[in-house]
DNA sequence: AACCGCAACAACCGCAAAGGG
DNA sequence: TCCCTTTGCGGTTGTTGCGGT
């Protein structure tokens, strides 16, 4: 904290979405650096942006380990049991999802789960988030699941329903990882028989190129569900590349053109230029116990 | 085809705490 | 001890896409 030696000039940092050569860059600062004095990190890493939001990119969608895609059952459980107990303490309800960030838990909280709850307490039969809870886990029955879980239907049918999903059709590429739940009816069965923790983020170069026909949005383009099953196997993904990442479709307004694509980025040996300590011994977010 | 409303989510903003000088 | 800066957190807004009319 504090760090006087990170001044900086005052300017007007750039806003709005991250394209994927600002991701790029954060990230290849960050693994060569690893993390410091936040606010020195913009200009050393050649980014027009402040250290806030260079900090918000990294633990929200650049840092290893992120588990993208929708909610497990479980997952939902413990946020509404956590809810209940903690109040609005994202951060601290995050610690208890691994992989999952309290923005993350925060914006499923606010779009789904507390409709959810509230539409449970409202009803003529009130629930508590306990019995919501043992309700939600106990009885996954299919209308249950379909009317919990409408969004995530409704994803299915389309092709690219949410910036997230956009990555989707990389894992129906080919790759052994499982298919982004947001694509697929939700079943908790099936759910079940994945992997439970496809935690890596999809930064990570996967063990092959790979390509994807979805457009390919800046906010998310190297923070989609691309969340190949990496089992383990870490060392083969360090050849894998950036730059296989498809040509970016520019749809952001206000943000100002970046059609520049991945491509071209050097994004292989991530791991040949970092001391893994300096990478991870500097997270301090909530998610720290991660599966590596 | 155009418009509208809604859902989802990324990112920004403001505030408070933490910590160095 | 105070001041200043950075960091972290929670609330909120903005953007995008989809479905319905």
């Amino acid at each position: 904290m504090g760090c006087r030696s990170c001044e900086k000039p005052k300017m007007n940092y750039r806003k709005g979405l991250w394209s994927p050569e600002e991701d790029q860059r954060l990230r290849d600062y960050i693994l060569k650096h690893g993390l410091g004095c936040w606010s020195a990190v913009p200009a050393k890493a050649g980014l027009q942006r402040n250290g806030k939001s260079c900090r918000l990119r990294w633990i929200n969608y650049l840092r290893p380990g992120l588990k993208r895609g929708m909610f497990s059952q479980e997952e939902e459980d413990v946020v509404i049991n956590l809810q209940a107990k903690l109040g609005n303490k994202w951060s601290q309800i995050a610690m208890h999802l691994p992989g999952r960030t309290d923005n993350e838990v925060k914006n499923y909280w606010n779009s789904y789960l507390k409709k959810r709850v509230m539409q449970a307490q409202g009803g003529s039969n009130p629930k508590s988030p306990a019995e919501l809870t043992s309700m939600s886990t106990t009885e996954p029955t299919m209308s249950m699941s379909m009317s919990m879980h409408h969004h995530h239907v409704k994803n299915c049918s389309g092709s690219t329903a949410t910036s997230h999903d956009q990555d989707a059709n990389i894992s129906s590429n080919g790759l052994s990882g499982p298919a982004p739940l947001a694509q697929q009816p939700f079943d908790h069965q099936a759910q079940q028989q994945q992997p439970k923790n496809f935690v890596f983020s999809d930064w990570v170069p996967a063990p092959e190129s790979y390509s994807v026909s979805a457009h390919w949005p800046a906010s998310t383009a190297s923070s989609g569900n691309v969340t190949p099953s990496h089992g383990g196997a870490f060392g083969d993904q360090i050849s894998g590349s950036y730059g296989a990442l498809p040509p970016h479709q520019d749809h952001q307004a206000g943000v100002g053109s970046h059609g520049a694509t991945a491509t071209g980025i050097a994004g292989s040996g991530y791991f040949d230029l970092l001391n893994m300590g300096d990478i991870y011994g500097g997270f301090s977010s909530t998610n720290d116990d991660l599966l590596f």
